[in-house]
RNA sequence: GGACGAUUGGCUCAGCGGUAGAGCACUUCCUUGACAUGGAAGGGGUCACUGGUUCGAUCCCAGUAUCGUCCACCA
């Protein structure tokens, strides 16, 4: 036996290699026409301008662990990596570093500008790729995908040509959120709304010598420039009488119809809405009902125009002060809150309040799609782990609007309709080309819209290829909730609808958000954002990734800090020197293992919990409980093997008489690195091929759980050994005996702890040879005895044996009086009754024991 | 206004009808023959509050309070 380990983990010297080596072996590369069954997964595309953020390095570490569990567990199994074009997103990067140069896109023209972004993406695109494989991704590199490659926007096209003959695509006049920054429209949900302080404020519509004057309120004073009407309910007996009438709008000088609508709120406000059907949905909702005009009185930019008052001109926010001035001074005010807390949209991109604006936009008519992916979930087709987020997907899927889908970029799939001449409409497929003297629609699709299609899009659809047939549906897909709405949904729509039904997944897993120390939210304004490239560099990969997978709890955030990383990058390096010890002790792989019922009750003890934390931990990862099946892992490797095994089994190896337990240790250990590679995959590599002499643990089996070697009386006897090992530490420990301090004492154990006697000793620094014992210790068949004559604090230890004493009644007293308890008797199970009488005999024990060595203390 | 969740030791979190758990932090001892990125022993919690169900509630039910997240057309 000639393997060796370095004395030190230096993460930085084993994680590049490893990777290249995975590689170049091809491990990660994925066969559409293997026999082996398909595991696939499709890694949340990350924006193109993105780099690694400690979320990604969550994401992939979950993906990363059940990837890597499924291959060891003979499927074939592909991980399709790749980036998302990110509409606005790049297009903004770009457009800042034109805007360096004192340029807009719009120097350069449309064809110029996207080819800009194209060198963009080639020259800084993409970092996110690189980091990827630092933090041990085993996705698949040959099918990477950009969604806008060539195959993938055909999927685009095909899928718009398809939804549009279906009449599931429609160009309407609708109000949309426009952003005035980015100048496009945005989808629902690429609106933030937060509070802000704003204000509410009366306007009087109507001079004093008309036949009527209402009063009006709104938070936003400027649009009245834009009413079409008034709206009051008609049920409100203070405005019964006008319905129908006209009033006049103030310097706009036109009369509006006051007319008569249930969305009114008559306890809100004055219970008299202005109309401003261009700029608000709920009034473009009672435009449409009552015909009332939609005037548009904002341009793109939100500033003031075809108003025909001295406010065009001016900045939506300046008008509104202006407006507010004059109203004010025309004596057309009535109340004014101020500051006015309300809710008002943002872009989600860059934080500018939204404009809702009448606008010609194209559509996804999204229910008859959203029913489907409802059902898919209700029918129970696909899960979502867990199910406590169900609700928010119902809520969604069964409320979903339209889905605005242009958008007024460049940067984008532009969207396949053409224009002929005489205002003619055609929606091309992907390999149509438009007649001469169209002209193609100038907008592009959301981003969101090719993102959708990605489970399939990647795999080479709308052509039935052999990727298609293995690895569609996909078995799971693992992300944050955070983007439930934004994608998760969406593919579920699109997926179902392209593939005749057949769901994009099987399982859709939903982890949290990993926050700071104090479950704060991370933000670059707060300063407390971490970066995992950082981490990487200084505690290494798996230390990273082993913390991450232990904090995620299913569909819950988590706190992290860096300490939490160092302790992981501990249990790494107790790993590394726990095979360093193995190997320099001869543990081994080789030959097979001894028969079980042969082994004595240590190693069958060890055997034994490795196999119930197989079975544990593998349940646990088949059901994505990261968390638990990495704490589980974490005591098994530390507590059991390192804390009592290892250090039980020295004096045997020292002695050079431990064949057996040699081949037990090296067989836990290839056992554990199988089971722990998933999660830590660079360190188990590097320790399993040292200590099996094999190519690579990245394609070896994973462990299966030997129910025939699990032992239950092997571990109560190793328990009770436990115990008194603790219990006469704690005695030396009380008696201020130093730790290496030897005492003269023995253990006496049964016959099938036998060949672990010394080893226990020895952890206890006892002495054997002539004494006189003075103190003892006996828990089943298990006794230590030991003489302190001389060096014990008396008074110290009667008060600690009078303790526990007091204790041990007390706990006495309580299961007494349970037992006695009729109620109890009658309901308790058998099985809680048992387990109180031990606990009573037990007690029983103890006490007469402590009575003992109490009787046994010098005067 | 809805939906979901949280409230357990200093911090972050598990647990969940039957004597309160982990990691980190803390105290004391130990450079013992893999590991001081370590070992041993220990201190610390009326499980948010109030009622109810039960022989028994941290756990189930109802309500209260505080916090978090998501959704929603409060002009």
């Amino acid at each position: 036996m000639t393997r060796e380990l370095p004395t030190g983990f230096v993460p930085a010297d084993i994680e590049a290699p490893l990777y290249k080596k995975w590689l170049d072996a091809g491990y990660f590369t994925a066969d559409a026409k293997s026999e082996k069954p398909p595991f696939a997964i499709v890694i949340p595309p990350p924006n193109v301008t993105g780099s690694l953020h400690i979320g990604h390095a969550l994401d992939h570490t979950l993906q990363d662990t059940l990837v890597r569990m499924k291959r060891m567990k003979g499927f074939e199994t592909l991980w399709l990596p790749g980036m998302d074009h990110a509409g606005i997103a790049t297009q903004n990067v770009v457009e800042r570093q034109l805007a360096a140069q004192g340029k807009s896109r719009h120097d350069f023209g449309r064809e110029e500008f996207v080819k800009k972004v194209w060198d963009w993406k080639a020259e800084s695109g993409g970092a996110i790729l690189g980091q990827m494989k630092r933090l041990g991704d085993s996705v698949d590199w040959s099918r990477e995908a950009f969604t806008m490659d060539a195959n993938l926007s055909r999927a685009v096209l095909t899928i718009f040509k398809r939804l549009y003959d279906q009449e599931l695509i429609y160009r309407a006049e609708r109000i949309i959120n426009w952003c005035p920054r980015c100048l496009t429209a945005l989808s629902d949900i690429e609106v933030d709304h937060h509070d802000v302080d704003g204000e509410f404020v009366q306007i009087r519509y109507g001079r004093d010598d008309d036949e009527n004057q209402i009063f009006i309120a709104t938070t936003r004073p400027e649009t009245m420039l834009g009413d079409g009407a008034v709206a009051v309910n008609p049920n409100d007996d203070r405005y019964k009488h006008m319905i129908g009438k006209t009033v006049r709008l103030p310097y706009v000088d036109r009369m509006i119809p006051i007319i008569a609508d249930e969305l009114v709120d008559p306890e809100f406000g004055t219970g008299a809405v202005k109309v401003t059907a261009a700029h608000d949905p709920n009034d473009f909702e009672m435009a449409v009902r009552h015909g009332v005009p939609m005037i548009i009185i904002m341009n793109e930019h939100g500033v003031m125009e075809g108003t025909g008052t001295k406010f065009d001109g001016m900045d939506r926010f300046d008008a509104r002060r202006a407006v507010v001035e004059e109203l004010r001074k025309d004596g057309l005010l009535g109340w004014e809150k101020r500051p006015y807390s309300h809710s008002v949209g943002h872009c989600s991109r860059c934080q500018t309040i939204v404009e809702p604006r009448l606008s010609l936009q194209w559509f996804v008519k999204v229910a008859p799609l959203a029913k489907a992916a409802g059902d898919a979930v209700r029918s129970g087709k696909v899960k979502i782990s867990p199910t406590e987020m169900e609700p928010r997907y119902f809520e969604w899927v069964d409320g979903m609007h339209d889905w605005c889908i242009s958008r007024q970029l460049w940067w984008g799939h532009r969207i396949p309709v053409w224009y002929g001449p005489d205002g003619e409409v055609k929606v091309l497929g992907p390999d149509e080309v438009a007649p001469e003297g169209w002209t193609q629609d100038e907008d592009v699709l959301d981003t969101w819209f090719s993102s959708a299609l990605w489970p399939f899009s990647t795999l080479g659809w709308p052509d039935n290829t052999d990727d298609l047939k293995k690895f569609y549906p996909n078995s799971v897909l693992v992300t944050g909730y955070d983007i439930l709405f934004f994608w998760v949904a969406r593919m579920m729509i699109f997926g179902l609808f392209a593939m005749d039904g057949k769901q994009p997944f099987d399982t859709i897993v939903l982890h949290g958000l990993v926050r700071d120390k104090f479950g704060k939210k991370m933000s670059k304004s707060k300063g407390n954002v971490v970066d995992p490239l950082e981490f990487m560099d200084k505690y290494g990969s798996d230390a990273l990734r082993f913390s991450l997978a232990r904090g995620s709890n299913p569909g819950a955030d988590q706190a992290l800090a860096e300490e939490w990383i160092g302790g992981a990058r501990n249990f790494a390096t107790k790993l590394w020197n726990a095979t360093r010890f193995a190997l320099m002790n001869g543990a081994t792989v080789d030959g097979p293992l001894p028969e079980f019922s042969s082994l004595n009750a240590i190693d069958k003890w060890i055997l034994s919990r490795l196999n119930e934390t197989i079975a544990e931990a593998d349940q646990l990862l088949e059901s994505f409980e990261f968390a638990k099946a990495s704490e589980l892992i974490y005591h098994f490797a530390w507590d059991d093997l390192c804390d009592w095994y290892l250090e039980l089994s020295k004096d045997a190896f020292q002695k050079g008489d431990a064949a057996a337990t040699k081949r037990v240790l090296g067989h836990v250990l290839d056992q554990l690195l199988r089971l722990m590679h998933p999660i830590m995959p660079f360190i188990t590599e590097e320790l399993w091929t040292t200590l099996t002499g094999q190519e690579s643990l990245v394609i070896a089996a994973w462990p299966v759980s030997d129910a025939k070697s699990i032992d239950k009386s092997a571990e109560k006897i190793v328990a009770q050994l436990q115990e008194v090992i603790t219990e006469v530490r704690r005695f030396r420990n009380d008696q201020g005996i130093k730790t290496s301090q030897k005492i003269p004492g023995r253990l006496v154990v049964p016959a099938e702890l036998a060949p672990y006697a010394a080893g226990a000793e020895f952890l206890l620094k006892m002495e054997n040879g002539e004494f006189t014992p003075s103190a003892k210790f006996e828990i089943g068949a298990i006794r230590a005895e030991f003489d302190l004559t001389g060096s014990i604090d008396v008074a110290a230890e009667r008060a600690r044996l009078n303790k526990d004493l007091a204790t041990a009644e007390k706990d006495r007293a309580t299961a007494t009086a349970k037992l006695g308890n009729e109620g109890f008797m009658a309901k308790a199970p058998e099985s809680v009754v048992v387990e109180i009488r031990e606990r009573l005999a037990k007690c029983d024990q103890d006490i007469e024991r402590i009575k003992a060595q109490l009787a046994s203390l010098p005067a």
